[in-house]
DNA sequence: ACTGGCACTCGTTACAGTCGAGTGCCAGAC
DNA sequence: GTCTGGCACTCGACTGTAACGAGTGCCAGT
């Protein structure tokens, strides 16, 4: 199959003029817009060939040439260059820091951040529990028989969890449960806690042996469950933009899968160490977000990765400007984060 | 003006029928759906008294009539009965709270069942902290010179907060300084406590004024100012149903200001006690959602009201249903949160 | 291998005509 | 005085036709 460079060129010539204009996009506007050097007519025989190898189809028979998501795969892959931060953007990215007081605050920050620069809608997991280590824990007696247990990861985030114990205890005895889960857990990562935690029980006097068994327990299923994920989302409105042209006419589908959790959490939270990824149309494996592409990467301390972050948009989005973004925010969050 | 009893009746009849049709309503379609006991030329005399007061409006000239803002205040003020919940609805709500562990996941259980149950955007302001009470300040030392804050609510809330402190401090230092705050602000409200905060820095050893100046400085902040309000959101989707008829075919901005904390503390943030209140179209100030409606309640346990929560939808809903689902999820999350 | 020319397709727009839901009004009945 | 049946009228929704034009595919010529 004969792609050779100017065939390229013209598909990267649709997929940029299709993008800013919204817009199929035919033979002769092309050759006014770019630089062929070939005229219409030449044009329209590479598209025929382009169309064939299925990167761009006709919306209509009368209509210009639309990029299909293999044709966006393969301008992504090959065909677009990094395109440099504007110096709006670089400056708006190193104010955006300025004056976050805690995790939360540099979360949502940063989410918003990610949605304006891309006018898309941005997603930022917190830093993943099971990724950081334990800081400090803190057992808070309620009543004799309440512990309010709190964790405190190395990043900044905080758990809490109201435990229900089976018998009273004295002060002394949450003082020695405090001291020996802090000597046995501090430092180590989450994702390694789990044996820790099962010889906890055995290091304990028997007597404190029930209560200590019930605080491991709710140390597993808060610290190793998934359920302590946290999601922060924005820019939504952005969907609007192009007026439901794009998404064939409905948000209700993309809308529902931005509700769930778990979803934000397979598209942004499965990062693999500074790897951007894509996902182009039909290569998402959720079906309602089949219209959508999704530009995802995970952020970290050095090569210590803590979470994901990306945006979500129409398929036909500015990927080189995205990509971009995306990849800056991220680093900047990363470095911030290392700070504390 | 002579509003008797069937026009009410009239009006009544068409805020019913629009609101379950979303089509505007004429009289021969009135009458059959509705034993008025008169004929569609009654009904249309009725009609027209009835727009001239501005309660209702035609689209255009060939068209049935549609409620007004005005319309719908009145149906909601003197038209419209309690419509009880149905058996179904009631289990939905009390299963809701099964396994519930901590605040978190009350809140967004809570947010969950009532975007479902009503079908429409939910809102649910976490229990606001100037109306809990303190039940701990804990004290975590991070460095020499660096201190984790956390403080821990009677409603379960938890915040936290990283303090610079100004010189080194000891361990033993630490320990002062948390009995002390303890002592001092355990039990009070959080909106009692800037006076209490104050006299805090004049009761240390003079060694440790400076750090409890700048403690009290952090604790001020996290604990009066406005930024620790919470807000969950769910149900966006809801916004789609209706097929954009509703909300002149712009979702955009609905989401905007759905996108904004400041906006939804404002709506279901100010609330009375026990009051449910009703913001129809263009009784809101805000302007994004003139073409809404905003159901708010507060929630509390017993008389002390915690925080609010409502629904948002288009100004074509079914009111008495929304009013009866968001008055008893309110019920229920409060007596959930007076249980713990 | 590229180009100019040409016939063809088909969606878009404009316009005219019909249909019918719904109205307002009025004269007459209760 | 209030309600009703009847009737003319309005106007949006829908249908069909025609003209338009952007864009294409193909082919012969350079």
């Amino acid at each position: 199959m004969g792609l050779d460079d100017r065939k390229l060129d013209v598909l990267r010539a649709i997929v940029e003029d299709y993008v800013s204009t919204q817009e199929p996009v035919g033979s002769k506007a092309l050759v006014e817009r770019h630089q062929l050097g070939v005229s219409p007519a030449t044009v329209r025989n590479d598209m025929a060939v382009l169309e064939e190898e299925g990167y761009i189809r006709q919306p209509h028979t009368s209509a210009g040439r639309v990029p299909t998501d293999r044709g966006y795969r393969l301008f992504v892959d090959r065909l677009s260059r990094v395109k440099p931060l504007t110096p709006a953007e670089r400056r708006a990215i190193e104010r955006f820091l300025v004056g976050a007081v805690d995790l939360d605050d540099v979360v949502h920050r940063t989410v918003r951040l990610l949605a304006q620069l891309t006018r898309q809608v941005a997603v930022v997991q917190y830093p993943s529990l099971a990724r950081s280590s334990v800081r400090h824990l803190e057992l808070v007696p309620i009543s004799t028989t309440r512990l309010m247990f709190v964790m405190i990861a190395d990043t900044g985030r905080v758990e809490q969890r109201l435990v229900e114990m089976p018998a009273p205890l004295l002060a002394d005895d949450v003082t020695d449960l405090r001291r020996l889960i802090n000597e046995k857990l501090v430092g180590s990562r989450l994702s390694d806690t789990p044996p820790l935690v099962q010889a906890l029980v055995d290091e304990v006097t028997p007597d404190l042996r029930p209560a200590m068994a019930t605080l491991a327990t709710v140390l597993l299923e808060t610290l190793v469950e998934r359920h302590e994920e946290r999601i922060a989302l924005a820019g939504t409105a952005n969907l609007t933009r192009g007026g439901l042209l794009d998404f064939q006419g409905s948000l209700r589908p993309i809308l529902e899968a931005l509700e769930e959790e778990v979803i934000l959490l397979k598209l942004f939270g499965e990062v693999e160490p500074s790897t951007l990824r894509i996902r182009i149309g039909d290569e998402n494996e959720i079906d309602n977000l089949r219209a959508t592409s999704v530009v995802s990467t995970g952020y970290g301390t050095g090569s210590n990765i803590l979470g994901g972050l990306g945006v979500l948009g129409p398929t036909r989005m500015d990927y080189p400007g995205t990509i971009a973004t995306v990849r800056a925010v991220a680093r900047y969050v990363g470095d911030l984060l290392a700070q504390n």
